[in-house]
DNA sequence: ACCCAGGTGGCCC
DNA sequence: GGGCCACATGGG
């Protein structure tokens, strides 16, 4: 079912290329990713390339220059990607660990197993569950499976079920899955593309990819309440 | 004038 | 251990 519905997703939306890390060995590039991953907490991504494409112009994609700068001057710079005083501050935790546990180097830290990059990472303040498997997943490339809201919603309306906690719903994932990060990467991204463009106000879309799981859904089980959209 | 976006931590009971 | 709440900007 779960390999049904991303290829269904696939053939409607085509591929997301959300942050495709090029070279394995631009760190910086892989930075960003981090600092994206932060940035993008509860804020629309469009708002989050602006606060990065400032960073990138104040030279601050750099463990050690966002250390250096004060609180102040940099949440003025990713201020358009909303709540700067904290993900100021987020960015710097982020930042000190890598400096203070790995000199600084990404790489090293990369070298991780994912339980241990998990652990740590979750470990400094600011990171959830979700920035932390983003991190892993489209920075470091190794296979784990990002959960959001939109999963979650969508999920449980196929399956009519409770939405189900972070860490069980990405053990089915990766349970029923390929341990493949590109297929990982390509999946979550095109969930949440659909939560953004279908089914939103109606529970039910002719256009959507899924629709016959969702006329499933609500044929078998009379769910009509519009608030719980996709 | 609303409502939401690729969440997290803190506090309350 | 679940349920609120603050956090803040930009786009529709």
């Amino acid at each position: 079912m779960l390999n049904l519905i991303y290829r269904n997703l696939y053939s409607h939306f085509g591929p997301q290329n959300w942050w495709p890390v090029t070279s394995e060995k631009d760190t910086k590039q892989k930075l960003e990713v981090c600092f994206g991953a932060i940035l993008t907490q509860n804020t629309n991504w469009k708002n989050v390339e602006k606060a990065i494409a400032q960073l990138n112009k104040n030279n601050l994609i750099n463990t050690k220059r966002i250390i250096d700068i004060s609180n102040k001057k940099l949440a003025l710079i990713i201020r358009s990607s909303g709540y700067h005083n904290q993900k100021a501050k987020k960015l710097k935790n982020f930042c000190y660990f890598l400096s203070k546990t790995y000199n600084g180097n990404l790489n090293l830290f990369f070298k991780n197993n994912m339980e241990k990059l998990r652990t740590e990472l979750l470990s400094i303040n600011g990171i959830g569950p979700e920035t932390a498997d983003s991190i892993i997943l489209y920075a470091a490339k190794k296979p784990i499976f990002v959960i959001d809201a939109y999963t979650r919603r969508i999920y449980s309306r196929i399956f009519n079920i409770k939405p189900l906690g972070y860490d069980e719903l990405q053990q089915i994932f990766m349970k029923k899955l390929n341990n493949d990060p590109k297929l990982f990467n390509e999946y979550h991204a095109l969930l949440v593309e659909l939560g953004k463009n279908i089914c939103k106000k109606k529970p039910l879309c002719n256009q959507c990819p899924i629709n016959n799981m969702c006329n499933y859904y609500n044929k078998n089980h009379k769910i009509k309440n519009s608030k719980n959209k996709i």
